[in-house]
RNA sequence: GCCCUGGUGGUGGAAUUGGUAGACACGCAGGACUUAAAAUCCUGUGACCAUUGCGGUCGUGCGGGUUCAAGUCCCGCCCGGGGUACCA
């Protein structure tokens, strides 16, 4: 054979394996290069030719940086973790362990066949101890951090501590859901246990209860993906949502500075936008509608409604204690008295209970809205016995602030009192999300719309729905609420045109309006974004609309369109736009604008303190555990109750051996059945596992320094490769890995442990390949095969047949009958004695009898045709189907170019002789073409252009060493074990990789002339040849006096003629 | 539903900044070589009309618009693919 692809290859790939030719050290001159291929997990399908797609893409960009002068860095490894393994482990028995191994020596296999530049002594594995030490020894780091927003980084939880002992919480400003102000005193009084639970509020990772999809059945928790219908995939079970206990990552710490983190990247648009959608930061107000439900106090009336209006303590206790407070109310202490005349009756400008019921105290008098208590001491009757002290305290991390008088204060100096109690009510603001049940919050970014609010609308797993629904309207909701339980976001969201709902009996007011607005239950409100509850504009916002039009609200038009009238809403079909126009029907802003109505409106409701300014992100903290068994165990243990984080010494924690990979007879998951999975003190260790993003997160930053075991990666190895300069891999990460690495990164920045604030500079977002499928017709009931150009005359029934045994569309009828048992006898009705097969373009898939796998065709045509053949496929970013059809143009051209330096007899032929103008003209044309093709990493064009260029050469019978000797270089990163030979050939000594780029010359390119197409009214018509610098006047006259030309404008003069050097001409008639 | 993305011959695609639509390749048809096949080489190949030749009309998912000129820009639709928070 002229050509021998596989000794060539063979011969290529273990000289690089044997001189380590891509080796990339940590110390170089050179400035250095990071390109990186997203982290693959190794199926046990191996690779299909959808893989190596953006590996090679990857591998030639890696190449041509280092002919280019670079130190490249091009490190593989796996993502060893997931759930594929953990199944088959379930099914067979297997440790996932050894399923894994073995599907990475064949990824491995697979890969060296297609010679990839990969650094191959850098390559990690996630569930490597080694690697997943580092893994654990991060989320210990999250577990130690908090976010501060002063500094806008990461800092230490033990000097958050130190300020709560100093101070406590009131100056500090995190990203928290600890809500609630606390002093030094109440810091310093707590137990360990309660401080650790405050401090969970901070960390950022930390327990907290989030919803799962939960199967009683299989007894475990499952993915998205393997719940369809409300079932189960494997079994189909029914499957519930319920709250757990689980890790969750403080993501959303860092939400604005992943957004604001973009800025200088160089990723598309498109990879832009749907992160800043997915970090969702919406620009509004909180604001809070007083619920209306028993209009008045039950205590205030005396007697009263058998549900109290604010729950400040439980229906249990609040029987006993409100009699308690209202015998105690008809008996007060003469200071108790003199205070009350002076601060009952909003005299003050709040609203002040006297007797409330707090918890399982009374306190003397409260300001419920801002949970501050003010009790006068010396009481003459001794009801509670407790000391006032431990009261305070109690009421303190109820979140109540309890500010004390003496009866001498009271009596003596009325005034100072008033005066003190005055400017602290004034003064404490409450902090975000803190709701006491008598107020529903919302969220909204169009507070000017709040006067056209007609009903509020709570979703389903709101907390205050049992507190407000009325006992009429009780046994609806509840029943709306058990059908709603297993709904999953997507659903709720998608069926937009399935409009659903309860009313829960109870209202709310109206801040601005003032009036009375029903309370509604629906799952359009999503619990997980804003604060679980919507106020509903029905003119205009399509949702609110709809739910409006389905349960007979009304529909106030509040926002005019420039240049429309008032309408008559009842007549709309749908919601009106409102995002620009002016406000009507809207009390103090109406005939504002829309922009100045929202200001004015945050203005008023802050001044009235029934809102604030807010700015919300729709970015959730991610949940990090999974009750599974193949994930990276974490280092904790429980101690009370509480987790602890292991000794850095201790890591890492390996995974334990279990006796099956099923959660335990109670639910637990897999790692509660490892003998003595516990410390050496005997605590309990968690039994979750880390998802699979735990460790593909930081990855790119472990290949700088892969084997240390000192520390995650040593400061010089990540000053030199500083960040990947460029990553590639699909789009579908978008909104996970890319967000969490990201994350990561900077988390790690915050450390001070890398230097560069974002992991990716470049991202390409490889397409997807599809499958191409071949069928073939049945006749039904029978085991008669039709040809598709026939198949109409008869009822059949298409089956995926296995493309393998096809080719061209031509099936293999014997290769058929032997395919599989059922079509042993099959018959054939063919097309000219042939069987032609349909096709359908879709995904690849085992299923579908479509999976093309990059082996048989490495076999068959070489991994360089192969490479080639996958970049001539189209553009890197854009999903195609896979069809080897085109390999063929492809291989032939391989053997074309390869004759270019050989003989009949496969002897080189390269000359010394010198190269002519022209033939300079084809290599410098090539070499600027495929220069700018590869730095836009359109490799199908560049491709393409090698076949142009050997077309050309092979008409110039050109075998000239000016000519030949370079393009081996152009073309090394694309077929690299024939340039190498070649370059071998051609009496060169070291690796091909050490050739420097061959250089434009742009000398050689200069065009004397210019066939100009000559159009009419934008259509062309013929073609002129002038010389590249006529002056445009002389082109139009030589044009106008052109016969042709003649011919088009019938005798007219011309209106206009448009002449474009070096483009075209253009003349209007 | 929402967000992102794509739609050009029989097929994959090219047209990089608004300037000759269909480069390059597959497939197909015809031819050369051969006893034959494979391989290789040559010619043709968007559709329609005309055809002895010259040629003409239409044409980049659909409908409008901007422009001397639109695959490319703008508006409104249709269809495919991806993501939608535990697949990776």
């Amino acid at each position: 054979m002229d050509y021998n692809f596989n000794e060539i290859e063979k011969k290529w790939q273990a000289y690089w394996k044997a001189h380590k030719t891509y080796k990339a050290e940590n110390k170089s001159d050179k400035p250095k290069y990071y390109v990186l291929d997203m982290f693959p997990y190794p199926s046990g399908a191996g690779l299909h030719v959808g893989h190596p797609l953006g590996y090679i893409a990857s591998d030639i960009f890696s190449r041509y940086k280092r002919h280019k002068g670079y130190n490249v860095l091009h490190p593989m490894g796996y993502d060893a973790y997931g759930l594929p393994a953990e199944q088959y482990a379930i099914q067979t028995g297997q440790h996932p362990a050894i399923t894994t191994e073995k599907n990475i020596a064949r990824y491995r296999e697979q890969l060296d066949k297609i010679g990839f530049s990969f650094d191959w002594d850098r390559e990690v594995r996630t569930c490597d101890p080694s690697y997943y030490k580092w893994t654990q020894w991060t989320f210990i780091q999250l577990f130690n951090h908090y976010y501060n927003l002063k500094t806008n980084k990461a800092e230490s939880i033990s000097e958050l501590v130190a300020i709560f002992e100093k101070e406590g919480n009131r100056n500090v400003n995190a990203s928290t859901t600890q809500l609630e102000v606390f002093t030094a005193e109440t810091w310093n009084s707590m137990t360990e246990k309660q401080q650790q639970e405050l401090l969970m509020h901070y960390r950022l990772t930390y327990l907290s209860d989030t919803m799962v999809n939960w199967c009683p059945q299989l007894g475990t928790v499952l993915a998205n993906d393997e719940v369809v219908g409300g079932l189960s995939v494997r079994g189909g079970y029914p499957v519930e949502r319920k709250s757990m206990r689980q890790w969750s990552l403080r993501i959303s710490a860092y939400a604005d500075r992943l957004l604001q983190g973009f800025e200088n990247l160089d990723w598309s648009d498109s990879i832009k936008e749907i992160q800043k959608n997915w970090i969702g930061r919406s620009e509004g107000a909180e604001v809070d509608f007083k619920i209306t439900k028993n209009l008045s106090p039950a205590l205030s009336k005396g007697e009263g409604a058998a549900v109290p209006r604010y729950h400040t303590t439980n229906p249990l206790d609040w029987n006993v204690l409100k009699d308690h407070a209202k015998e105690m109310r008809k008996q007060p202490t003469e200071a108790e008295n003199v205070l009350w005349q002076n601060i009952r009756a909003n005299q003050l400008g709040f609203k002040i209970r006297r007797q409330q019921v707090i918890s399982n105290y009374i306190a003397d008098f409260v300001y419920i809205s801002k949970k501050i208590i003010i009790e006068v001491d010396g009481k003459i009757h001794d009801f509670q016995k407790e000391q006032d002290e431990s009261r305070t305290q109690e009421l303190n991390k109820l979140g109540y602030e309890v500010i004390r008088f003496s009866n001498e204060e009271v009596l003596f100096d009325i005034e100072g009192v008033l005066t003190k109690i005055k400017s602290k009510l004034e003064s404490k603001v409450l902090s975000f999300g803190e709701d006491l049940g008598e107020v529903i919050r919302i969220f909204t970014t169009r507070p000017d719309t709040i006067f056209g609010v007609s009903f509020m609308v709570l979703c389903p797993e709101h907390e205050v729905i049992s507190s407000i629904t009325t006992a009429e309207q009780k046994a609806e909701v509840e029943t709306y609420l058990q059908w709603a339980k297993n709904r999953s976001e997507r659903e709720r969201q998608a069926e937009v045109n399935k409009i659903t709902g309860v009313f829960t009996g109870a209202f709310a007011i109206n801040p601005l309006t003032h009036e009375e607005i029903p309370i509604w239950i629906s799952d359009y409100v999503l619990s997980g974004y804003g604060t679980g509850a919507i106020m509903a504009v029905p003119a205009h916002d399509s949702r609110d609309f709809a739910f409006a039009r389905h349960f007979n609200l009304p529909i106030p038009q509040v926002i005019l369109p420039t240049g429309e009238q008032p309408e008559d809403t009842s007549l709309w079909k749908e919601s009106k736009d409102s995002k620009e126009g002016s406000c009507i029907n809207s009390g103090f802003i109406t005939g504002m604008n829309v922009k100045d109505g929202i200001k004015a409106v945050i203005d008023f409701v802050e001044k009235e303190g029934m809102g604030k300014r807010m700015i919300n992100f729709r970015l959730r903290d991610a949940i990090f555990s999974r009750q599974r068994y193949w994930g990276e165990p974490f280092p904790v243990y429980y101690k009370e109750g509480m987790p602890y984080m292991l000794d850095e010494s201790k890591l890492p924690l390996e995974l334990p051996a279990v006796d099956k990979y099923l959660p335990t007879e109670s639910g637990e998951p897999p790692l509660a059945r490892a003998k003595n999975w516990k410390t050496d003190e005997g605590f309990p260790l968690e039994c979750n596992t880390m998802p699979g993003f735990a460790g593909s997160s930081a990855y790119y930053l472990r290949y700088m320094d892969p084997r240390n075991d000192k520390e995650i990666f040593s400061k010089e190895a990540n000053t030199y490769w500083q960040n990947v300069d460029l990553y590639i891999g699909g789009a579908e990460h978008a909104t996970g890995h890319l967000i969490y690495s990201r994350f990561w990164n900077k988390f790690l920045f915050d450390l001070g442990l890398c230097v560069k604030d974002e992991p990716f500079q470049k991202l390409i977002n490889q397409g997807m390949i599809q499958g191409r499928s071949n069928l073939v017709y049945r006749v039904v009931g029978t085991n008669q095969f039709v040809s598709y150009g026939i198949k109409n005359n008869f009822e059949t029934q298409a089956i995926h047949v296995d493309v393998n045994i096809v080719d061209a569309d031509i099936l293999d009828t014997e290769k058929f009958r032997n395919w599989m048992p059922d079509f042993a006898n099959a018959e054939f009705i063919l097309e000219n004695g042939k069987y032609h097969c349909g096709w359908e373009v879709e995904k690849m898939s085992k299923s579908l009898h479509n999976v093309q796998n990059p082996d048989d065709l490495v076999v068959k045509y070489g991994a360089d045709t192969l490479r080639m053949y996958e970049m001539f496929l189209g553009p890197l970013e854009q999903s195609k189907p896979w069809d080897t059809k085109g390999i063929e143009g492809v291989f032939r051209f391989i053997r074309k170019f390869w004759k270019l330096y050989h003989d009949e007899n496969n002897a080189l032929c390269v000359t010394d002789e010198k190269a002519t103008a022209a033939e300079f003209k084809v290599l410098h044309k090539t070499i600027k073409k495929i220069t700018e093709d590869i730095e836009r990493f359109s490799f199908n064009t560049a491709v393409s252009s090698f076949m142009i260029c050997t077309n050309e050469l092979n008409d110039l019978k050109c075998h000239k060493r000016e000519i030949m000797q370079p393009l081996a270089v152009l073309i090394s990163p694309y077929a690299p074990h024939l340039s190498e030979e070649l370059w071998e050939r051609l009496g060169n000594k070291e690796s091909i990789s050490t050739a420097l780029y061959p250089i434009c010359n742009e000398t050689y390119l200069v065009e004397n002339t210019f066939n100009y197409p000559i159009s009419f009214n934008g259509k062309t018509r013929f073609q002129l040849e002038f010389p590249s610098d006529m002056a445009i006047a002389d082109i139009e006259k030589a044009v106008l006096e052109h016969p042709d030309a003649q011919k088009w404008l019938e005798g007219k003069s011309p209106k206009k003629v448009i002449i474009v050097p070096k483009k075209i001409v253009n003349i209007v008639i």
